[in-house]
Order: structure tokens, then sequence, then C-alpha cells
DNA sequence: GCGTCTCTCCTAAGAACCTAGGATACCGCT
DNA sequence: AGCGGTATCCTAGGTTCTTAGGAGAGACGC
């Protein structure tokens, strides 16, 4: 094991350790700030994708890239086409921009995306996917000129940047209301949703489970209402969210 | 900072480093028993929850404990009555057997499962719930009679299960064939998908959208079409699986 | 033993979705 | 300039879902 490893497995703890403590969201900033100007980031982004309808900008937790360059960003509708945001897709490794530069040929457009980034103070940098507890994906991006790039500084940086978000986000929702509850399901309803859930029909569950269409649809219903939906689409969606369900 | 805690982070990192090292299933299997026997975890189970349909035991990865225990497990179906499982709708972080016991008072039916875990040699344990890449939940549990349940031992058992998961995982899947690819949706599908997850009708879609109902629905269809879905409900959880729209 | 919850089944009209076609216009890339 | 991909709009019959009721049997806890 070299010394590097150890210097960086070290200081990754400590830096956890840290931050577990702190509650404020100021002083999380100016934690995570320093700790990734040691890894040679000058920039990061803590930013949850957003959700239908929902402007890009209000997923952001904690941002010290240029206000400017988030404003280009969100204008222009980025989101939808940024090769970093369609590789998450793909994974939840860890990946840096040349990965993603290095995996494919990029088109025009996706180069303008990076060229921009360069513009405005950052040609590399690592995308930490995170899973949410209610499944929405958010990512910690931090990115600089010059970064550390090396194995060992992802193998740090991977773990620092879990942390990172889970502060951050519990510094942001320690003065809010609480997460929302639903009444659970039966065990049979929720039986009756993972079938739901693979798109079969009433009848085909019914056929399944041995009982009737009619019952089947019943059951639909009381969880629909459970899970607070008017269509069965988003009462799946709503079960997934929930954990009642599993995919 | 105790020397405990140095001593757990040492070892959590030593064995992690050492886990990303191996390849061989039964290599990663005697690391972690030997690892969980040291905090005095003397059985462990690595499971990920079943689909629709599907045998619970199929999703065992890893396990410890008595072979008896988990065939009763299955037989009586208790996956679907578990408080440790019910626990896992609520929360992303690990939680202890005794956490559970501590928040409500269990039904007569929840005793049982805990009283017959006893029987077959596990007292106590901790749950960490991990998230995958297709959206679906997983679990790496270690239980024993004695084990540390310390805050210590927990955040150190925090790292090294999600660790051991993906090490157990990456050697399951290194003969198998590659992940499912899908055709990636258009900027526009995906827009119109995440309405329809969030269970809006073709018309509301077309309203929020300023487009007409029939160019939603073939929006929609070409959706379907690219997921490999008959149903709306299922294109909407295969697009959630593959990350192509958010919760 | 009694109340609560779950599971089962029923009706029936109207709304929404599925299917399988085809057609035009715009855009970026070669 | 042409090609492929995207976005828009169209028809129309058949299937499935939605809504809002009610109602009986069995399990479980207190």
């Amino acid at each position: 094991m070299s010394f590097d490893g150890d210097e960086y497995s070290k200081r990754t703890l400590d830096f956890v350790q840290r931050l577990q403590r702190l509650t404020k969201y100021a002083e999380i900033c100016r934690e995570i700030t320093t700790e990734l100007e040691w890894f040679g980031f000058s920039c990061v982004t803590s930013w949850s994708l957003p959700g239908p309808g929902g402007n890009p900008a209000d997923g952001v937790m904690f941002n010290t890239r240029p206000q400017e360059f988030i404003e280009h960003y969100c204008e222009k509708n980025y989101v939808m086409r940024d090769p970093t945001v369609s590789e998450l897709r793909r994974t939840l490794n860890p990946f840096s921009w040349g990965d993603v530069r290095s995996r494919r040929d990029l088109t025009k457009g996706e180069k303008t995306i990076f060229d921009e980034a360069e513009e405005f103070g950052a040609r590399d940098g690592f995308i930490i996917p995170i899973v949410t507890l209610s499944g929405s994906m958010a990512l910690f991006a931090p990115c600089g000129l010059e970064p550390n790039l090396s194995d060992r500084a992802r193998a740090a940086i991977e773990i620092i940047g879990v942390y990172c978000h889970h502060a951050l986000r519990r510094s942001l929702l320690q003065n809010q209301r609480e997460e929302a509850v639903h009444t659970p399901l039966t065990p049979r309803e929720r039986e009756v949703m993972q079938w739901v859930a693979v798109g079969k029909t009433d009848e085909e569950i019914g056929d399944i489970l041995s009982i009737g269409t009619t019952t089947v649809t019943s059951h639909v219903e009381n969880a629909k209402q459970k899970l607070d939906a008017f269509r069965r689409t988003y009462a799946v969606v709503q079960a997934i969210r929930f954990g009642e369900i599993t995919l």
C-alpha cells in the first residue's frame, strides 16, 4: 500500500468525520470547498435532477461554478443534451468528463457544452451519481482546470461526494417539513401493483393470482387511493418511490 | 478522535482495498465472512428484493445463515411481513433490528419472525439498504447472537456493506450477459414520459407542452416501442429503470 | 366477543388508451 | 444536396381503465 493511498484514506475519513458533526449549511459548504481544493478541484456543483416541469436551477444544493454558467446552462436546456447527464443513465459508478469523451465521438452540440464549460474555468472533473431515497437522481460534480483525476483521488472523491451530498441535504431539510407519509399497502395490494408495474392488464393479473378481474381492479383502486394517485401510472411511480414495490 | 475510531477506519479501508482486488466469488465470500466475524457478526445475508412473481430465494447473492432458516422464511412468505423489510421502505440509512423493535410495538406475527431468527442463531444485526442501478432494492444484513452494534461499528459496516454488495454482484455478473441495452429516447419523448409518469392524460400533456393530443400519443407510442413495453405503465417503469426519467 | 382490517366479488357508463397505419416539415451531418 | 432522425399531426375501431357505489367472509387484536 503506497503512502499516497494512506494519505488519501486518512484525509477522506477525517473529512467525513468532520462533516458528520457539522449542521450549518454555510459551515458544510466551507468545509467541502476547502477539501476539494486540496484535490485540485476549483469548482463543484451538487445537484438533483429536475422532475417533470421542474426548473433545473431549483435542484442546485451547492454550487461554486460561475453563476452565469449555470444560467446559461439552464437557459439553453443543456440538461437534455449534456453527455455527462446521458452517462448518468448508464451507470451509478463515478466517472470523469474524460471518460465520456473517450467512450465515443461527441456530436457538435455536445462538444459545445464542454467548450463552454472550459470558458467558465472547468476542463475536467468527476461526476458522482447518487440515488436518493425517493428514487430521484442526484449528482456531485467537482471540476476544475487541472484537477487530480488519479485512481486514488477517484476512490477518495467517491466516498467524499456521497457524504457531501447527504450533509448538504441534511442541512437544507433541517427546517423543512417531514417527508410525505403514506398509508402502507396490504400484501395483496402490493402483489397486484407489482404486476401492474410490469404492464399486465387486470384480466391477466386475475389469471395469475387466480382471482376475479373485478377483485384486481378494486385492489388497484384501493392502492391508488393510498398512494394518492388518480392514474395507475402515477400509482406505480409512487409505489416505487415509497418502496412498496421493487423494479 | 479515539483509538477505536482509527482502528475501525483503518480496518475498513484496508478491507475495502483488499475486496476491490478480488474477482472470484469464493474468495470474496471468505474475505467478507472473516471481516464480519471481527465485528462479532456470525451470519450475513446479501439479498436483492424479488420482483413480481420472483422467488425470494433467487435474490440471495451470499448467505451464511442456516439454510433451513432461509427455506422456512421463504416458505412462510415472511418477506411480506418482516418488520425489517418494512423499515426498508422508510429509509436508506442503515438500521439495526433493535432500532425497529424500539420504534414501535410489534404485532404477534412480527415478534414471531424475530423469535424464530433467534432460534436460528441471530439475536440482532444491521440492515444496510442498497439501491441498485436498475432501481431495485437490495440489502446487506450481517447479524449474530452478540454483534458489535456501536456507532463506530455502524459507520464501518455501512461502508463495508456497500462494497461487499458491489463485489459480490461484480463476481456474479462476470460470466453473465451484458445488461440489457435500449434505444435512447429523444428529448421530446423524455419530456412527455415525465408527464405520463405523474399521471397526466395525453390531453393534459398536450396543453402543458402546447402540442396536439395526437402528437403526445405518438410520442408515448414511440417511447413504448423503444422501451420494449406494451403498456404505458411498464414503459414508465422501464424509463425509470433506464434512467430516462427521474422521479 | 366485537370491532377493524383484508380479501373477495359485483355493476355500468364514460373516459382514456392501444393499434397500425400514413404524412409533412425541420434540423444537423456528410 | 441528400439522408437520417426528430417533431408534428391525422384516422378509427377495439380494448382497458376509471369512478363510485355496495356487500359478505375470514383473520386478527384487544
